[in-house]
DNA sequence: TGAATATAGTTTAACGTTAAACTATATCGG
DNA sequence: CCGATATAGTTTAACGTTAAACTATATTCA
Protein backbone atom coordinates (compact mmCIF):
# COMPACT_ATOMS: atom_id res chain seq x y z
CA UNK A 1 0.00 0.00 0.00
CA UNK A 2 2.77 1.94 -0.36
CA UNK A 3 3.85 4.97 -2.65
CA UNK A 4 6.71 4.05 -4.70
CA UNK A 5 9.27 6.39 -3.47
CA UNK A 6 10.67 8.84 -6.04
CA UNK A 7 14.46 8.77 -6.28
CA UNK A 8 16.36 12.16 -6.07
CA UNK A 9 17.23 11.87 -9.67
CA UNK A 10 13.82 11.78 -10.25
CA UNK A 11 12.32 14.63 -7.88
CA UNK A 12 15.38 16.76 -9.14
CA UNK A 13 14.21 16.30 -12.89
CA UNK A 14 10.72 17.19 -11.45
CA UNK A 15 10.79 20.29 -10.01
CA UNK A 16 13.94 21.59 -13.00
CA UNK A 17 10.96 21.35 -15.06
CA UNK A 18 8.57 22.34 -13.20
CA UNK A 19 10.06 25.66 -12.99
CA UNK A 20 10.78 25.88 -16.38
CA UNK A 21 6.98 25.44 -17.07
CA UNK A 22 6.00 27.99 -14.86
CA UNK A 23 8.41 30.29 -16.12
CA UNK A 24 6.93 29.86 -19.85
CA UNK A 25 3.26 29.82 -18.39
CA UNK A 26 4.38 33.37 -17.19
CA UNK A 27 6.46 34.54 -19.23
CA UNK A 28 4.25 34.18 -22.39
CA UNK A 29 0.70 35.77 -20.93
CA UNK A 30 3.34 38.56 -19.97
CA UNK A 31 4.70 39.30 -23.25
CA UNK A 32 1.47 38.51 -25.02
CA UNK A 33 -0.62 41.54 -23.16
CA UNK A 34 1.56 43.92 -24.45
CA UNK A 35 1.55 42.47 -27.89
CA UNK A 36 -0.64 45.04 -30.24
CA UNK A 37 -3.98 43.86 -32.12
CA UNK A 38 -4.10 40.52 -30.19
CA UNK A 39 -0.95 39.30 -32.15
CA UNK A 40 -0.05 36.36 -30.54
CA UNK A 41 3.84 35.01 -29.37
CA UNK A 42 3.80 32.62 -32.16
CA UNK A 43 3.08 35.06 -34.55
CA UNK A 44 5.43 37.75 -33.37
CA UNK A 45 8.03 34.93 -33.55
CA UNK A 46 7.49 34.23 -36.74
CA UNK A 47 7.59 37.72 -38.19
CA UNK A 48 10.37 38.78 -35.90
CA UNK A 49 12.53 35.26 -37.18
CA UNK A 50 11.76 37.07 -40.70
CA UNK A 51 12.95 40.43 -39.92
CA UNK A 52 16.01 39.30 -38.22
CA UNK A 53 17.03 36.44 -41.27
CA UNK A 54 14.95 37.79 -43.98
CA UNK A 55 14.33 35.80 -47.20
CA UNK A 56 11.92 33.04 -47.26
CA UNK A 57 11.10 29.97 -45.48
CA UNK A 58 8.85 26.94 -46.22
CA UNK A 59 6.22 26.13 -43.41
CA UNK A 60 8.06 23.25 -42.68
CA UNK A 61 11.30 24.97 -42.21
CA UNK A 62 9.32 26.99 -40.09
CA UNK A 63 7.54 24.35 -37.97
CA UNK A 64 11.16 22.41 -36.97
CA UNK A 65 12.99 26.40 -36.68
CA UNK A 66 10.25 27.05 -33.65
CA UNK A 67 9.85 22.85 -32.67
CA UNK A 68 6.09 22.84 -33.03
CA UNK A 69 4.40 20.37 -35.39
CA UNK A 70 3.68 21.29 -39.06
CA UNK A 71 0.08 21.21 -38.34
CA UNK A 72 0.37 24.01 -35.47
CA UNK A 73 2.58 26.03 -37.92
CA UNK A 74 -0.15 25.59 -40.20
CA UNK A 75 -2.35 27.52 -38.17
CA UNK A 76 -0.01 30.47 -37.26
CA UNK A 77 0.80 30.95 -41.13
CA UNK A 78 -3.08 31.17 -42.17
CA UNK A 79 -3.13 33.83 -39.23
CA UNK A 80 -0.45 35.67 -40.21
CA UNK A 81 -1.35 35.43 -44.20
CA UNK A 82 -5.35 36.67 -43.17
CA UNK A 83 -3.99 39.41 -41.57
CA UNK A 84 -1.70 40.02 -44.78
CA UNK A 85 1.60 40.08 -42.25
CA UNK A 86 2.96 37.26 -44.40
CA UNK A 87 2.05 36.18 -48.04
CA UNK A 88 2.74 32.39 -49.28
CA UNK A 89 3.22 30.86 -52.57
CA UNK A 90 3.35 27.68 -54.09
CA UNK A 91 7.19 26.83 -54.64
CA UNK A 92 7.76 26.52 -58.03
CA UNK A 93 10.49 24.19 -57.84
CA UNK A 94 8.90 22.07 -55.73
CA UNK A 95 4.93 20.97 -55.97
CA UNK A 96 5.12 19.64 -52.35
CA UNK A 97 6.08 23.09 -51.10
CA UNK A 98 5.10 26.71 -50.39
CA UNK A 99 7.31 29.55 -49.88
CA UNK A 100 6.31 32.25 -47.28
CA UNK A 101 7.80 35.73 -47.42
CA UNK A 102 6.62 39.12 -44.82
CA UNK A 103 5.19 41.77 -46.28
CA UNK A 104 5.78 45.18 -45.76
CA UNK A 105 2.83 45.55 -43.31
CA UNK A 106 3.98 42.10 -41.49
CA UNK A 107 7.53 44.08 -41.14
CA UNK A 108 5.46 47.52 -39.58
CA UNK A 109 3.40 44.89 -36.95
CA UNK A 110 6.28 43.85 -36.00
CA UNK A 111 8.27 46.83 -35.40
CA UNK A 112 5.41 48.02 -33.61
CA UNK A 113 5.35 45.12 -31.24
CA UNK A 114 8.95 45.50 -30.24
CA UNK A 115 8.13 49.02 -29.50
CA UNK A 116 5.01 47.63 -27.43
CA UNK A 117 6.87 45.12 -25.52
CA UNK A 118 10.42 47.07 -25.22
CA UNK A 119 9.83 49.25 -22.06
CA UNK A 120 8.42 46.23 -20.12
CA UNK A 121 11.66 43.98 -21.37
CA UNK A 122 14.00 46.80 -20.18
CA UNK A 123 11.99 45.99 -16.93
CA UNK A 124 12.38 42.69 -17.00
CA UNK A 125 16.03 42.75 -17.76
CA UNK A 126 17.02 45.60 -15.36
CA UNK A 127 15.31 43.17 -12.23
CA UNK A 128 16.52 39.71 -13.90
CA UNK A 129 20.28 40.82 -13.84
CA UNK A 130 21.35 40.17 -17.45
CA UNK A 131 25.03 38.12 -16.61
CA UNK A 132 22.93 35.77 -14.69
CA UNK A 133 20.59 35.14 -17.55
CA UNK A 134 23.26 34.73 -19.75
CA UNK A 135 25.61 32.11 -17.29
CA UNK A 136 22.75 29.81 -17.56
CA UNK A 137 21.95 29.87 -21.46
CA UNK A 138 24.77 27.34 -22.26
CA UNK A 139 23.16 24.79 -19.96
CA UNK A 140 19.97 25.81 -21.00
CA UNK A 141 20.91 24.90 -24.51
CA UNK A 142 22.32 21.63 -24.03
CA UNK A 143 19.08 20.48 -22.25
CA UNK A 144 16.98 21.95 -25.32
CA UNK A 145 19.56 19.91 -27.85
CA UNK A 146 19.32 16.77 -25.33
CA UNK A 147 15.82 16.99 -25.79
CA UNK A 148 15.18 17.64 -29.12
CA UNK A 149 17.80 15.04 -30.22
CA UNK A 150 16.40 12.61 -28.29
CA UNK A 151 12.54 12.68 -28.15
CA UNK A 152 10.28 9.69 -29.71
CA UNK B 1 12.47 52.77 -43.11
CA UNK B 2 15.03 50.55 -41.02
CA UNK B 3 13.91 48.10 -38.17
CA UNK B 4 14.47 49.07 -34.52
CA UNK B 5 17.60 47.64 -33.34
CA UNK B 6 17.15 45.23 -30.35
CA UNK B 7 19.44 45.96 -27.64
CA UNK B 8 21.51 43.26 -26.70
CA UNK B 9 19.81 42.25 -23.37
CA UNK B 10 16.27 42.16 -24.86
CA UNK B 11 18.11 39.75 -27.21
CA UNK B 12 18.87 38.17 -24.33
CA UNK B 13 15.80 37.73 -22.62
CA UNK B 14 14.43 36.95 -26.25
CA UNK B 15 17.01 34.18 -26.32
CA UNK B 16 16.72 32.60 -22.41
CA UNK B 17 12.68 32.61 -22.99
CA UNK B 18 12.74 30.84 -26.19
CA UNK B 19 15.05 27.63 -24.59
CA UNK B 20 12.53 28.09 -21.80
CA UNK B 21 9.65 27.72 -23.95
CA UNK B 22 10.96 25.11 -26.23
CA UNK B 23 12.44 22.96 -23.39
CA UNK B 24 9.22 22.95 -21.75
CA UNK B 25 7.58 21.95 -25.14
CA UNK B 26 9.60 18.98 -25.43
CA UNK B 27 9.47 17.57 -21.74
CA UNK B 28 6.01 18.01 -21.71
CA UNK B 29 4.48 16.11 -24.70
CA UNK B 30 7.79 13.81 -23.66
CA UNK B 31 5.88 13.00 -20.33
CA UNK B 32 2.65 13.37 -21.53
CA UNK B 33 3.30 10.17 -23.65
CA UNK B 34 4.09 7.92 -21.15
CA UNK B 35 1.53 8.84 -18.70
CA UNK B 36 -1.19 6.06 -18.63
CA UNK B 37 -4.78 6.25 -19.40
CA UNK B 38 -4.50 9.80 -21.33
CA UNK B 39 -3.68 11.24 -17.77
CA UNK B 40 -2.23 14.71 -18.90
CA UNK B 41 0.62 16.48 -17.43
CA UNK B 42 -1.70 19.14 -15.11
CA UNK B 43 -3.86 16.43 -14.32
CA UNK B 44 -1.08 14.29 -13.13
CA UNK B 45 0.83 16.95 -11.32
CA UNK B 46 -2.68 17.80 -9.11
CA UNK B 47 -2.69 13.58 -7.75
CA UNK B 48 0.91 14.35 -7.59
CA UNK B 49 0.59 16.83 -4.92
CA UNK B 50 -2.44 14.83 -3.12
CA UNK B 51 0.40 12.29 -2.70
CA UNK B 52 3.65 13.76 -1.39
CA UNK B 53 1.49 16.49 0.62
CA UNK B 54 -1.85 14.25 1.37
CA UNK B 55 -4.30 16.00 2.99
CA UNK B 56 -6.57 18.59 1.20
CA UNK B 57 -6.87 21.86 -0.84
CA UNK B 58 -9.37 24.17 -2.11
CA UNK B 59 -9.19 24.17 -6.25
CA UNK B 60 -8.32 28.20 -5.58
CA UNK B 61 -5.39 26.70 -3.41
CA UNK B 62 -4.01 24.51 -6.57
CA UNK B 63 -4.19 27.26 -9.49
CA UNK B 64 -2.18 28.80 -7.04
CA UNK B 65 0.28 26.48 -6.54
CA UNK B 66 0.56 25.77 -10.24
CA UNK B 67 0.32 29.61 -11.25
CA UNK B 68 -2.65 28.41 -13.56
CA UNK B 69 -6.01 30.83 -13.40
CA UNK B 70 -9.08 28.99 -11.00
CA UNK B 71 -10.70 28.24 -14.86
CA UNK B 72 -8.00 25.84 -15.64
CA UNK B 73 -8.42 24.23 -12.55
CA UNK B 74 -11.72 23.95 -12.80
CA UNK B 75 -10.97 22.46 -15.82
CA UNK B 76 -8.34 19.85 -14.51
CA UNK B 77 -10.98 19.11 -11.10
CA UNK B 78 -13.52 17.97 -13.44
CA UNK B 79 -11.62 15.89 -15.47
CA UNK B 80 -10.07 14.65 -12.76
CA UNK B 81 -13.50 13.76 -10.56
CA UNK B 82 -15.16 12.45 -13.62
CA UNK B 83 -12.23 9.20 -13.59
CA UNK B 84 -12.94 8.76 -9.91
CA UNK B 85 -9.49 10.21 -9.45
CA UNK B 86 -10.48 12.89 -6.48
CA UNK B 87 -13.52 13.92 -4.35
CA UNK B 88 -14.60 17.50 -4.39
CA UNK B 89 -16.91 18.96 -1.49
CA UNK B 90 -18.50 21.68 -0.44
CA UNK B 91 -16.60 23.21 2.62
CA UNK B 92 -18.82 23.01 5.93
CA UNK B 93 -17.09 25.68 6.90
CA UNK B 94 -17.13 27.95 4.14
CA UNK B 95 -19.65 28.38 1.63
CA UNK B 96 -17.94 29.64 -1.24
CA UNK B 97 -14.67 26.71 -1.24
CA UNK B 98 -15.07 23.44 -2.00
CA UNK B 99 -12.22 20.33 -0.41
CA UNK B 100 -10.52 18.65 -2.56
CA UNK B 101 -9.09 14.99 -1.21
CA UNK B 102 -7.63 11.81 -3.22
CA UNK B 103 -9.67 8.85 -3.67
CA UNK B 104 -7.63 5.39 -3.31
CA UNK B 105 -7.98 5.13 -6.59
CA UNK B 106 -6.24 8.38 -7.87
CA UNK B 107 -4.08 7.73 -5.66
CA UNK B 108 -3.00 4.38 -7.16
CA UNK B 109 -3.24 5.89 -10.96
CA UNK B 110 -0.59 8.12 -9.87
CA UNK B 111 1.78 5.28 -8.56
CA UNK B 112 0.93 3.47 -12.22
CA UNK B 113 1.91 6.89 -13.89
CA UNK B 114 5.23 6.91 -11.49
CA UNK B 115 6.25 4.00 -12.59
CA UNK B 116 5.42 4.47 -16.78
CA UNK B 117 7.23 7.46 -16.89
CA UNK B 118 9.99 6.72 -14.13
CA UNK B 119 11.98 4.30 -17.20
CA UNK B 120 12.33 7.30 -19.14
CA UNK B 121 12.47 9.64 -16.42
CA UNK B 122 15.92 7.71 -15.48
CA UNK B 123 17.09 7.77 -18.79
CA UNK B 124 16.91 11.60 -18.86
CA UNK B 125 18.81 12.23 -16.03
CA UNK B 126 21.54 9.74 -17.07
CA UNK B 127 22.01 12.31 -20.12
CA UNK B 128 21.56 15.51 -18.62
CA UNK B 129 23.62 15.22 -16.01
CA UNK B 130 22.13 15.96 -12.52
CA UNK B 131 24.95 18.08 -11.07
CA UNK B 132 24.23 20.40 -14.23
CA UNK B 133 20.45 20.94 -13.49
CA UNK B 134 20.92 20.78 -9.40
CA UNK B 135 23.08 23.96 -10.32
CA UNK B 136 20.32 25.56 -12.50
CA UNK B 137 17.57 25.43 -10.13
CA UNK B 138 18.05 28.98 -7.79
CA UNK B 139 18.79 30.72 -10.89
CA UNK B 140 15.46 29.21 -12.35
CA UNK B 141 13.94 29.73 -8.61
CA UNK B 142 14.85 33.28 -8.85
CA UNK B 143 13.34 34.24 -12.03
CA UNK B 144 10.49 32.35 -11.49
CA UNK B 145 9.84 34.02 -8.34
CA UNK B 146 10.29 37.93 -9.72
CA UNK B 147 7.73 37.10 -12.68
CA UNK B 148 5.43 35.96 -10.20
CA UNK B 149 5.65 38.38 -7.99
CA UNK B 150 5.58 41.33 -10.47
CA UNK B 151 3.05 40.44 -13.13
CA UNK B 152 0.35 42.21 -13.71
C1' DT C 1 -27.48 46.07 10.30
C1' DG C 2 -27.06 46.81 5.65
C1' DA C 3 -24.51 48.24 1.54
C1' DA C 4 -20.09 47.91 -0.61
C1' DT C 5 -16.43 45.03 -1.48
C1' DA C 6 -13.67 40.90 -1.54
C1' DT C 7 -13.19 36.07 -2.36
C1' DA C 8 -14.38 31.28 -4.45
C1' DG C 9 -15.65 28.99 -8.22
C1' DT C 10 -17.79 28.32 -12.98
C1' DT C 11 -18.64 29.25 -17.72
C1' DT C 12 -17.69 30.79 -22.37
C1' DA C 13 -15.03 32.13 -26.37
C1' DA C 14 -10.81 32.22 -28.60
C1' DC C 15 -6.30 30.68 -29.09
C1' DG C 16 -2.20 27.20 -29.52
C1' DT C 17 -0.86 22.61 -29.20
C1' DT C 18 -0.52 17.55 -30.27
C1' DA C 19 -1.56 13.25 -32.69
C1' DA C 20 -3.36 11.03 -36.39
C1' DA C 21 -5.54 10.59 -40.69
C1' DC C 22 -5.42 12.41 -45.17
C1' DT C 23 -3.99 14.54 -49.93
C1' DA C 24 -0.50 15.63 -53.09
C1' DT C 25 3.98 15.67 -55.06
C1' DA C 26 8.94 13.76 -55.38
C1' DT C 27 12.31 10.44 -55.21
C1' DC C 28 14.20 5.78 -55.19
C1' DG C 29 15.14 1.31 -56.80
C1' DG C 30 14.13 -2.96 -59.09
C1' DC D 1 9.25 3.05 -66.12
C1' DC D 2 6.50 2.16 -62.46
C1' DG D 3 5.43 0.81 -57.80
C1' DA D 4 6.99 1.71 -53.10
C1' DT D 5 8.35 5.05 -50.06
C1' DA D 6 9.49 9.60 -48.39
C1' DT D 7 8.35 14.39 -47.83
C1' DA D 8 5.18 18.73 -47.59
C1' DG D 9 1.24 20.45 -46.06
C1' DT D 10 -3.72 20.34 -44.29
C1' DT D 11 -7.47 18.94 -41.50
C1' DT D 12 -9.86 17.24 -37.46
C1' DA D 13 -10.64 16.12 -32.65
C1' DA D 14 -9.33 16.63 -28.09
C1' DC D 15 -6.91 18.92 -24.64
C1' DG D 16 -5.05 23.04 -21.71
C1' DT D 17 -4.73 27.86 -21.33
C1' DT D 18 -6.18 32.76 -20.72
C1' DA D 19 -9.41 36.60 -20.11
C1' DA D 20 -13.67 38.16 -18.99
C1' DA D 21 -18.29 37.86 -17.53
C1' DC D 22 -21.02 35.74 -14.17
C1' DT D 23 -23.05 33.54 -9.66
C1' DA D 24 -22.72 32.86 -4.91
C1' DT D 25 -21.03 33.44 -0.34
C1' DA D 26 -18.16 36.19 3.27
C1' DT D 27 -16.30 40.05 5.19
C1' DT D 28 -15.77 44.98 6.15
C1' DC D 29 -17.17 49.08 7.90
C1' DA D 30 -19.94 53.11 8.17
Amino acid sequence: MKSPQIDPQQALLFRYFNEIGIINQLASTRFEQRLPDGLTLPQFSVLNRFVRLGGTATPAQLASAFQVTRGAMTNTLTRLEARGSIRIEPDPADGRRKLVTLTAAGRRLRNRAIAAIAPDLARVAAALEPQLLEAQLPALVAVREWLDEHRL
